[in-house]
DNA sequence: TCCTCGGATGTAAGCGTTTGCAAGGTCTGT
DNA sequence: ACAGACCTTGCAAACGCTTACATCCGAGGA
């Protein structure tokens, strides 16, 4: 920068003014500092920058499951807008325990981000204030933090009305896979999808048989497994709600390999349920990643932010996984 | 830290050399220092201490589809070594032609990285050029750059028996399905793989016959597409090949669509792919990030580094997506 | 003509670490 | 008892910027 400053026979006070668009510049010293340091091909150092701004230019994306679908959606949607703002992206992948600890033991993003941005976690009270102490605005998306801005859909709503789908079809023996619930694995939307379907059914009247709701790991073999589970029932369901549709995936391949036929209703329309023409409910999930870190901008950049929350849309996308009661059962029984 | 050392009755050298596990610091004045650490809850500005040290302690990954499966389990791979080693990863994604033109024009990781892990980019020679510029070491995954790592599968000996097991099922008549190659999209695994396929018809004495050969965008949608164009030929293919899964995932789309049998065979073996039942060539993605950034690691470590190249294996997956060739054609022609 | 005011620069003090160098202490061998 | 080797510790100078404050200058008003 001393360089630059030299050639343009300024200070590096007016160097540093005009490198970043400060006002208080004349055109003309201006001109020469930016072609001065183009001809070194100089760049500022983002590190000494941010150390003498004290601002990180750095949001921390905390996430469980990086490689789920869903996930790399709200991060590839998120990373989208915070490039364009040359913002950059930390990302923590915090599924497992010992990440998770070693995680709110050291809280690497302390000093280090200028916001955060959570996806679908479930956090403790204990840990919701270790993210807070870290003095930086917070967006969650998926759930709900008291104290952070929120982007999500209604998942309740939504999830009533997959069942709400199965009902009008004239199912009744409707079954459910969720996700595992241990300590580790649990996500917030699980238990809001599974509430639903416990409401919608005991809405409609009817009792819930607990042995039609199948806990499983995520992912298309935890699918696989709660299906296979299902059909060995002295009474199988006639249709099967899946929290997520990578969980239907697996139901499907179950019913495939098994030349059953039961209806199946997913969530999330995954690029390759079209494919699968599995029935689902459909959620923008990359749009998600997109508005939520443009909240955090607008968080980062107003001083007196208040948390924002935004409901997206939902849409019941009608495929060929599900069907009226009567057609299949009555001749596949 | 100025607490810290008073706290301790020592000086900010000795907190530093204590903190970051220096040896030639007594026992006793270790334990002292980390109790004042601790009591204090103070963690070292990471940011302060790269510009003290110069070290970035942060690696810059460049995919050109950030959300793509493929690159998704490479990010992956790649991340769950380097957290381990608290090194962070900052991930461009420059797949379109502006956001290449931005990323080559700023080289915004200038002083910012300590090595670079690039993942299937087709790079012209002034971008080389300006990656190695950066004065740190360099890993490609699935393409080589001259004078960086390399990890990588034999692509063209991988397509070639992919290939090859349809000319075991007797097939003559062998489409493929490509991806694009105006000059953003082209990947070079693309042009290997479509090279195998000529070279192994060759081999069998089998005229390439242009029309077979599909060049779409990639994606689910792409292969439907393709399969569609070729299933309107006066001459159709009795199998296909697909560059990768997600091509041969919408090729089988439009199969089951049409009520048409072809086989078909994929690569890479997506997690999907044994739901569909898709004869594949398996390789091991997560792995090959895994693999990278370990050599990455290594070349940040050794001051002497020399490029490694690390070749992966790939297998043949049969599955019900292929066939000989007599058996179906007959019936369904 | 003198004073005030605002915009364009420069000066220099941080920002919070790391690290080369030197100082002091403790052993060892003689 | 003394020199030399080694280990521990402190001092202070970077690291490469940002920014509060001071300075300078010309313009406009009284």
């Amino acid at each position: 920068m001393e360089d630059v400053a030299r050639l343009a026979g300024v200070s590096t006070a007016t160097v540093s003014r005009t490198l970043r668009g400060l006002p208080n510049v004349s055109d003309e010293t201006r001109d020469r500092v930016l072609q001065a340091a183009a001809s070194l091909s100089y760049v500022v150092s983002p590190i000494a920058s941010r150390l003498a701004s004290g601002r990180t230019h750095t949001v921390g994306v905390i996430v469980p499951y990086a490689s789920r679908w869903f996930f790399g959606q709200i991060v590839a949607g998120a990373e989208s807008v915070l490039r364009e703002h040359s913002l950059d992206l930390l990302l923590y992948n915090i599924g497992d325990i010992p990440s998770r600890q070693r995680f709110f033991g050291a809280l690497p993003l302390r000093r280090r981000v200028d916001a955060v941005l959570t996806v679908a976690m479930q956090f403790t009270d204990a840990e919701i204030a270790d993210l807070l102490s870290l003095g930086v605005p917070i967006v969650a998306v998926g759930h709900d933090v008291p104290g952070a801005g929120c982007v999500r859909i209604d998942d309740v709503a939504a999830a009533a009305s997959a069942v709400q789908h199965l009902l009008a079809l004239g199912h009744r023996r409707i079954g459910m896979i969720s996700t595992y619930n241990d300590q580790s694995m649990f996500l917030p939307v699980a238990h809001a999808r599974r509430r639903a379907y416990a409401e919608t059914l005991a809405g409609a009247g009817i009792p819930i048989d607990e042995s039609l709701v199948m806990s499983v790991p995520h992912g298309m073999d935890g699918g696989e497994q709660a299906m296979r589970r299902l059909l060995t029932l002295p009474d199988p369901p006639t249709a099967v709600f899946a929290e997520s549709d990578e969980l239907a995936f697996g139901a499907l391949s179950a019913l495939r390999r098994t030349g059953r036929h039961v209806s199946v209703i997913g969530f999330d329309d995954h690029e390759l349920s079209a494919l699968l023409d599995l029935t689902t409910v459909r959620q923008r999930v990359f749009e998600q990643g997109v508005l939520a870190a443009g909240m955090l901008r607008r968080a980062m950049t107003a001083g007196d932010w208040t948390p924002e929350e935004l409901l997206m849309p939902t849409t019941l996308v009608l495929r060929a996984s599900t069907w009226p009661v009567a057609v299949r059962t009555a001749g596949a029984g």
